[in-house]
DNA sequence: TCAGGTTGAGAACGATCATTCTCCATCGAT
DNA sequence: ATCGATGGAGAATGATCGTTCTCAACCTGA
C-alpha cells in the first residue's frame, strides 16, 4: 500500500479543474445515451450514477439537478450535431449540391445503430410542457438549424428555402417513427424537384 | 328526498352498458385533455379521477391499467383526426385544390388553442421506447396518414407524393414547437411548387 | 502521528405515482 | 325492515425517484 512514493504521485485530494471537465464529458456522454435510448423520465439518477461510475455526490456538485444535466445534454449534443452536418457539408462548392448532401447526411444517420429519431423533438414530447429550460433547449436547436437549412437554401436559389427545412424535420421524424430511412431520399429528391422550379442562373455566379 | 316515484326513475344499482359508453367518453376526453396538454407522465391517475369526476375504481373497471387509458385515447383521437381531415379535404373536387387543402386544414389546427404538436410524435418520444402497445399506436397513425396523404397525391399527379408527406409532417413538428403557424403556409407553397413539376393536365379539369 | 477537510459509496428521506383495498351508504328483492 | 350485493370516495400499499445525508476512509500539512 504504501509501495511508491506517495507524495510525487498522489493528486491533491481537492478535486482538479482537468478532472471535473473529464467528469462532466463521462456524465454528458452516459446521460445522452440513456436519455436519448430511453427517454429522460425513464432513466433514473441511479442508472446515470452507475452506468457512468460516477458517485451521485460528484454528479449533483456538476450538475444540481436532473434537469440541468438534460439541459447540458442538449446542448453538448446540438453544438455537435451541427458541427458534424456543416462538417460534411460546408466542403461541397456547388451551392445546388451542397444543399442536397445534406440529405446525404441525415440518411446516413438514419442507418447509424441507436437512432431514434430527433432528440430535441423527443424531449420536446416528454418535457416540453414541464421544463421551460428544455423547451427553451429545444427551440434554439430547431431555430439554428433552420437557419442553417434556409441559408444553404437561399444560396442554391431555392424559391421556397422554407420547405427544404421542413421536408428535413419530416424526414428526421419519419425515420425515427419507422425505423426506415428511406425519407432522406425521398426528401432529396423533392429538394432537387424544388431547384429545378428556380430559374438556373445565366451564368454560375458561385465566385464573387 | 322520497318526493318523487322512485321505482320508476331509479336505475338499476348495477351500471348500465349506456353508463359503461359514457363513462368510457368522459374518460377518454378527459385522458386527451390532459395527456395532450401536459404528457401523459407529467398526469396522475388521480387528477384523470378528480378531472373526469368518475372514481377510481370505475377507472380502473374500464381501463386495466394507464397505459390502456392512453393507447385508447390514442387511438380514439386518430379516428377523430383523420375522419375531421378527410371531411374537411374530401369535398374538393380538383385532386391539386384537394391536396392543397390539407394544408389548409393544418393551418387551422395550428392556430387552434391549446395546439402543442402531433400528440403522436409527442407520445412517441414520451413513451415510444417504453410502451411497445404506445409505439403501436403511433406506428399505425403514421402509416394511415401517410396513406392518405399519398394517395390524394397521386391522385393529383404529384411526382413525390412522399415529400407532400413529409412536408406536412415537418409543418406540424414545426408549428408544434415554434407555435407560429407559418409552416403550414410553407408547406402548401413547396406543394403547390411540386404540382407544377408534373406536366399539367391537358385540359384543367377545375370544373365538374 | 494528529487534525482538518474532502471524498466515495450508498443508505435515508420525502414526495409521488399506479394500483388495490376498505368501509359505508344505498339499492332491489323479499 | 332486512339481506346481500354493488358502488362511491378516497385511504392504504408498495414501488420508484430525485435529492440529501451519513460516515468511514483517506488525503495533506504540521
Amino acid at each position: 500500500m504504501h509501495i511508491l512514493n506517495v507524495k510525487e504521485l498522489r493528486m491533491p485530494a481537492p478535486i482538479t479543474a482537468e478532472q471535473t471537465r473529464r467528469d462532466r464529458e463521462i456524465l454528458l456522454d452516459t446521460a445522452e445515451r440513456l436519455f436519448y435510448e430511453r427517454g429522460v423520465q425513464a432513466v433514473g439518477m441511479n442508472e446515470i450514477r452507475s452506468a457512468s461510475g460516477l458517485p451521485l455526490k460528484r454528479i449533483y456538485r456538476l450538475f444540481a439537478a436532473k434537469e440541468d444535466l438534460a439541459v447540458a445534454m442538449l446542448n453538448r449534443r446540438d453544438r455537435r450535431w451541427r458541427a458534424s452536418l456543416a462538417a460534411y457539408v460546408e466542403p461541397v462548392t456547388d451551392p445546388a449540391e451542397r444543399l442536397l448532401a445534406v440529405f446525404d447526411w441525415l440518411a446516413d444517420w438514419f442507418v447509424a445503430p441507436g437512432f431514434r429519431g430527433c432528440a430535441w423533438i423527443n424531449a420536446y414530447g416528454e418535457l416540453g410542457s414541464t421544463s421551460k429550460a428544455v423547451l427553451t433547449e429545444v427551440e434554439t436547436h430547431k431555430q439554428a438549424f433552420h437557419d442553417q437549412i434556409t441559408a444553404w437554401a437561399r444560396a442554391a436559389d431555392v424559391p421556397a428555402a422554407e420547405a427544404v427545412f421542413l421536408l428535413a424535420e419530416g424526414a428526421i421524424v419519419t425515420a425515427g417513427i419507422t425505423g426506415d430511412p428511406a425519407p432522406a431520399r425521398h426528401a432529396r429528391t423533392a429538394v432537387a424537384a424544388l431547384l429545378r422550379t428556380s430559374p438556373p442562373r445565366t451564368a454560375p455566379s458561385t465566385a464573387s
